[in-house]
RNA sequence: GGAGAGGUGGCAGAGUGGCCGAUUGCGUCACCUUGCUAAGGUGAUGUACCCGUAAGGGUACCGGGGGUUCGAAUCCCCCCCUCUCCGCCA
């Protein structure tokens, strides 16, 4: 949600920035959002000024005998008449309007680039070298199955496509990748959090993921609620609807959850293996903090250098981008993605993604601190960025680290967590 | 799922139809006082919106939504949440 003040008085740039997100209807809903707003306005001054004569003359109808009263009820009932059709056309008003605002997407910052789709978007850097195996390197899903640590076949027939179970030293490494990520984050500051997967409408909605995200998203109906797609829902959700103390921020969480995605309309698109699938686990680091852009931008580097930190300590080779407008969503003011080197892709594929939002998921959740100075209450900041998102971050860990013989090395970070081994597997080839 | 009790400002907690946007306490801020000093006094202190250059004026909001009434924090209905007891249960 944008700022409606802001809004009137840049009308241009939201609409502009919705053009460079390629979102054509959502740029339509500044025009109506602005008209109905200033409907709105309109009628204001004249329905304040009856309620306040109602509110008045209800007054002196309190102190006045049963006789003069019946005389004045006449009057006032014809009032209450005006008024009730003026408060049903402001009721009608606000509630158009806030439908507007919500579909209104977060202004892209100077800093995204231009660009269609994500083919579009601009490499920042890169870290590490694509090895050179020596050897026909083999996909996950290969070394997987002929080590009896994946199970498509079986995992379909229960539960459809786009599912898979891990067995063994897989489900082992996983949960070792994902324990890994928690501590790294804890111990730099961040709080860890186990949080609700089934979350109401409201929590979706203040993220942004609603109105927009409804079909890629599990509802259950019956009980009015979403299992979340990521734990930003839950946990940027966490203190919506508090007014925090200044001193109380910044607040640092990371949050371990299972996530849910329908993949709707992604049909024949990575169909092989782990990298698309409807249930997975992730670490996420969420940052709420003082309404401060440089501050932001501040975290936001700090949260994209901590999951580099983690790629690097797995000695995986990846690229940092800047994602481009047409490849950045609704609440986002800038985004960067993460891609880590797949051999089987024979490219770097996204393993992360860090958003800031600055208070435009705040204003939808009602997320307030109080100013030290000056004690105004003040729509927070919000960011997030994936630590470690399994089974995908599996594909580069197995096929990067595999040798020849269809045995996985692990990186010396992850072996504590593994019962101090170096290799995981035996030789299948 | 059944029965009961509740949800009020940053927090605690009064308020059962007009004198309530709301007593009081705590917290916070400002000023003052000062060998009772990890103290005392005085005052201020909700959010949003509208009109206004401003000073200022007005409106809405007492969990959410609807209703009764000239008038609702207060009465009625629905929903959400919390607590207690029963049931069920990993």
């Amino acid at each position: 949600m944008l700022d409606i003040k802001w809004l009137r008085e840049n009308p241009d740039a939201v609409r502009a920035g919705a053009m460079k997100k390629r979102l054509p209807d959502r740029a339509a809903a500044v025009d109506q959002a602005l008209q109905l707003d200033a409907e709105l306005r309109a009628m204001l001054p004249a329905l304040d000024a009856l309620r306040s004569e109602m509110k008045n003359a209800g007054k002196e109808m309190g102190k006045m005998t049963p006789e003069q009263r019946e005389a004045f009820l006449g009057k006032q009932k014809e009032r209450k008449v005006v008024m009730q059709g003026l408060e049903e056309k402001e009721k009608q008003l606000k509630a158009d309007i806030e439908v507007q605002m919500g579909l209104i997407p977060n202004v892209p910052d100077a800093d995204v680039p231009e660009g269609r789709d994500d083919s579009e978007n601009v490499e920042v850097r890169r870290w590490g070298s694509v090895r050179d195996f020596g050897f026909v390197a083999r996909p996950h899903y290969d070394i997987g199955e002929a080590q009896g640590w994946l199970d498509f076949t079986r995992a379909s027939a229960m539960a459809g496509s786009r599912n898979y179970i891990l067995f063994g030293d897989l489900a082992l490494l996983q949960d070792a990748v994902l324990r890994y990520a928690v501590d790294m984050l804890v111990a730099r500051g961040f709080t860890p959090i186990d949080p609700p997967l089934l979350v109401r409408d409201a929590a979706m909605f203040g993220t942004g993921f609603f109105p927009g995200g409804e079909e890629q998203t599990y509802r259950c109906e019956k009980d009015g609620l979403n299992l979340i797609g990521t734990s930003e829902v839950p946990v940027t959700s966490l203190h919506g609807g508090e007014l925090m103390a200044e001193d109380q921020l910044p607040k640092k969480y990371v949050a371990r959850s299972a996530c849910f995605r329908r993949e709707a309309g992604t049909y024949g698109k990575d169909t092989r293996g782990l990298y698309r699938v409807h249930q997975f686990h992730k670490v996420e680091q969420v940052i709420l903090d003082i309404n401060d852009k440089v501050r932001s931008i501040q975290h936001h580097h700090d949260i994209v250098k901590n999951a580099e930190d983690m790629l690097q300590a797995f000695d995986l080779p990846y690229r940092v981008v800047a994602v481009c407008g047409g490849d950045l969503g609704v609440p986002q003011a800038m985004k960067y993605d993460i891609e880590t080197w797949m051999p089987s892709r024979a490219n770097y594929g996204e393993t992360h993604s860090a958003s800031r939002f600055y208070d435009y998921q705040a204003r939808r959740l009602d997320l307030r601190y109080r100013q030290k100075e000056g004690g105004k209450a003040t729509f927070c900041h919000t960011l997030n960025n994936t630590v470690a998102a399994s089974p995908r971050i599996l594909i580069p860990l197995l096929e990067n680290h595999q040798q020849q013989d269809g045995t996985v090395r692990l990186p010396a970070a992850l072996r504590p967590y593994l019962g101090g081994r170096e290799v995981i597997g035996r030789p299948v080839w």
